[in-house]
DNA sequence: CGAATTAAAACAAACGTTTGATTAAATCAT
DNA sequence: ATGATTTAATCAAACGTTTGTTTTAATTCG
């Protein structure tokens, strides 16, 4: 039976409890939102929550389950293609510089602004920052490549085995670096004035940024920085 | 009447139920926490609640303000010691350099191993992932003078002035450096097959991290970094 | 005493889940 | 092919429990 494809009028609810799941538990968190509020959302009776994940629980898991699935177009390939520039440039660290800040690009277009990651970014987010008890679902899904990736960078940078401890230390600052600004976004945007998130103020954020992470790892071109001059 | 010391029996349950939400609070968050389970743990009877504080929402804006007042002594003072450093060094950017250091040394300290803190600040973390309606307590107390000065910092170091955008956004990335130690603890510990922090692991990711901060503003001694060598 | 505080019980509302009946579709036997 | 039967899915209603809050009476203490 094919789950994503709604053949069947009871595959159509299912998703539509997927759906209104993934969007309700991104924005008010698992214990915050009710069955009643789900099937309200979904259009489904109260009972079809029970019926096909076996509780709310169960469709919060599913909705992590789906979650993995539906993002492996946005993350497998691009983290492919980084190890393998990462292989090719093994001799010469500044090649890895379009690589980064392709990747920081990437990871704050997909975080801050693409639709389709609107309710999963602050998703994975939550249980990045508020780990449930299905946060392995995630973890080793999504976020654990990701961090193998960035820690490979690191590591080829600083010249060092991918499962050193500095390294891995390292890919988290830099990855801190980047989902500050999807999970603290309200406090930047108190900081600024802002009253939300722009494809200008992303694209400004994402130069900046880029720039903070190349230096961090000691690549950087202190470029903008006015001359010491004393 | 003062609100420190419980002097009569009324001050006491009432500081008592503001541990016990301080601490329950700070674990499970403010909707998975029951009035019935904060009587108990603070040994109140369930009416305390509403006769002190007005509610279960009452309370919890309460602790909040309290950790404000509690971690006055853990902030003002660093802080205002750190902006005077930086109108002391308005001419030589490097003399900064262990002013940074200290910051990041004490915020790792503070969040990941003070035992006052214990409690505090993963409720502060909570807030800042997640913010409650009574966020603005905490934002106006303690995240945004915290912010302020981490911006002051960028401004010395870029020579602009302390409203500028490029500051405010790279005083956000470099807090997100030091924060996601504490909020993304469980990935960290994860892919390092840590059980939890200890004094020298705190201390050695502290050096990384300090290292990883300073060179992301473009202080830093590239040191540790392999020869170039080619 | 009288005001402040605690204790126990009760409150309506909301919670997640279960029920038994009902509908729609698929499968079967003839 | 078609009527009978089974299976899958939906539905409204109700389940027992827990929620935050309130009420009422008792207790404590200056």
């Amino acid at each position: 039976m094919p789950k994503d494809a709604p053949s069947n009028r009871g595959d159509e609810t299912r998703n539509q409890l997927l759906e209104a799941g993934l969007r309700l538990f991104s924005i008010h968190g698992f214990e915050s939102v009710s069955t009643r509020q789900l099937t309200k959302e979904s259009g489904a009776n109260i009972a079809a929550i029970n019926y096909h994940f076996g509780g709310k629980e169960g469709l919060y898991r599913a909705v992590l389950e789906q979650l993995v699935i539906d993002t492996e177009p946005y993350f497998g390939p691009g983290l492919a293609k980084i190890q393998d520039s990462i292989s090719k440039s093994a001799n010469d660290r500044e090649k890895l510089l379009p690589t980064i800040t392709g990747l920081v690009t990437n990871l704050f277009r997909l975080f801050l602004e693409d639709e389709f990651m609107r309710w999963r970014a602050p998703l994975v987010m939550r249980e990045y920052a508020n780990p449930s008890e299905n946060f392995d679902i995630l973890y080793s899904g999504r976020i654990e490549p990701l961090h193998q990736t960035v820690t490979a960078i690191a590591a080829a940078i600083l010249q060092k085995p991918i499962d050193d401890e500095e390294c891995i230390i390292r890919a988290h600052a830099i990855i801190g670096q980047i989902v500050v600004f999807g999970i603290a976004r309200v406090v930047l945007w108190k900081r600024l004035n802002w009253d939300g998130y722009s494809p200008e103020r992303v694209s400004m954020i994402t130069d900046i940024a880029a720039q903070s992470v190349l230096n961090s790892i000691g690549l950087g071109l202190q470029a903008g920085l006015p001359d010491k001059g004393n």
